[in-house]
DNA sequence: CGCTTATATAAGTCAACACTTACGGATAGC
DNA sequence: GCTATCCGTAAGTGTTGACTTATATAAGCG
């Protein structure tokens, strides 16, 4: 499952952005995305659910409640499939200087020399982010 | 309705991928998502039409063939959205010279204006890199 | 002028998924 | 212990939207 299709959800969008400053209960965020959308607490819970088991979440456990975090990861992987496009909007600067302003470089590096197959499932070949290295 | 949303479709960003280096016909189009995800013409037409209406694609006649080519604009929209999550993954680095490799120093200025909230909790003032990577 | 190619639209089907209500297991507080 | 709060899961419903087949339109081509 890519990460954009995670993030083809405007309430699951939303959740993210009220964790960018730190840790919510999920009490909380349920209040404020509730009023937003009008939607129940347990559909906002089934939204936490997808966030945390698609890795965009964590949660560490206070008393009764819930506090949860962006792993900032999956968000990585979805930010880096507009690599590709960038061109069309970014001012040309330094090809370098841009890998390293996005931090990406080991990654690439390392994409590019290993580039065997791996353990997962048998999902479309073509869809990952290296394909016209 | 947000770029996020259009683009939480697999077959989508692979169309829009197939447009990075220039434009392709429907037609050719077509034929590779169609062996990539088996599926018809009628289907693949349909998704052109979804990216045309939102804006991602414009096309061009060229005799009976239909030209598609990427339109930017709506796909720096979506990036955009990971702006505010860029600090947990990108380097520190110079401030300035990651906005202008993102080339929205303008944008942001205007938004600046408006922000200025407090931070809250915990947040110590480590000007945002990865905390937990 | 038929025939093929190129592409879009119409209409209907079907499954995924976002939602609902109902409920259950913890923890906090009196 | 009793009750309220916090939050998750279960199960069922409904709608969205991605797909199908069938068809239409327009252009190339012999």
């Amino acid at each position: 499952m890519h990460a954009l299709d995670i993030l083809g959800d405007p309430v699951r969008r939303r959740i993210l952005e009220l964790l960018v400053d730190g840790e919510e209960s999920a009490g909380d965020l349920g209040r404020v995305i509730q009023s937003e959308f009008g939607i129940s607490q347990p559909a906002v819970s089934q939204h936490l659910r997808v966030l945390r088991e698609s890795g965009f979440a964590t949660v560490r456990p206070d008393g009764a409640r819930r506090l949860y975090s962006v792993d900032p990861t999956p968000l990585a992987q979805g930010d880096a499939w507009f690599d590709v496009f960038r061109r069309f909007w970014e001012p040309k600067l330094d090809a370098l200087g841009t890998e390293l302003a996005r931090g990406r470089l080991a990654q690439k590096k390392a994409a590019a020399a290993a580039s065997t197959q791996d353990s997962s499932t048998h999902e479309n070949d073509v869809k990952g982010d290296d394909q016209w290295m």
